[in-house]
DNA sequence: TATACGGTCACGCCGCGTTATCGTGG
DNA sequence: GCCACGATAACGCGGCGTGACCGTAT
């Protein structure tokens, strides 16, 4: 499949301007240019995209990301694996965010008293 | 329970930089000022910012935040319920992210093809 | 001729990090 | 006189959003 610009950022969910800035910066090129200039991008690119904004969803910064993806034509499942590791570990720390705010909540109702240390569990 | 500012940074697990922009933009302001000039924050201020830290979480600008935590000297409760149900919804997102991560491996793995767009489910 | 879609600048915002410089002693 | 801690500027950056303006025709 090949998508132009618009297409590609709906099935990504992502703005036309990220898709701009992604080649400007050098973090995603298209696959070719048509010849009315337009971006066309193939299903390298569908790949490529995909994992940038599981790495960007980490928080990482494009720069690192860029370097990623690009040391990635060796690596590519072992990144994968290590990143869903760190999913899994925001999945506990959010849950313990979750906690830590039913505990207010309930304390709130309660009238207990909450030590402050708690109040910042999970951030 | 009083704190100074280098003390209510490491309670809440951010820096001081913030505190002092947080206090410049007016959304958190210590609870009083001591002789020398220092900052020094109580316990109403300790509540606050565990909400501000909330929201911030949430991703909510912080002109949004100080709206809410203002206007909530008489929501309290609400909005914290409503915002544990936005948490929740993050973790079913979150949820949703790492089936896609694992699915996308496993395809690499198996060498199944995946759909381009179940590749972007969950962002 | 109009509309939807494409392109390239370039300015601006937000949330702080990061010096730099100086005063205080809670 | 030194250290830890406090304060106030003021610059800078990352990741785009948001025009402005112009060409193309999937």
């Amino acid at each position: 499949m090949e998508y132009t610009i618009k297409s590609m950022a709906r099935l990504a969910g992502i703005s036309i301007r990220t898709l701009h800035h992604y080649d400007q910066i050098g973090l995603l090129h298209p696959g070719r240019i048509n010849s009315s200039g337009y971006r066309i991008y193939g299903s390298r690119e569908v790949d490529r995209l995909q994992q940038i904004l599981i790495y960007r969803e980490l928080g990482l910064p494009l720069a690192e990301i860029r370097k990623i993806v690009e040391a990635q034509d060796f690596d590519e499942a072992w990144a994968l694996e290590s990143h869903l590791n760190e999913l899994r570990e925001r999945k506990v720390q959010l849950e313990r965010m979750i906690g830590t705010v039913e505990k207010t909540l309930a304390s709130k109702k309660g009238g207990e008293i909450m030590k402050d240390q708690d109040k910042f569990e999970g951030l």
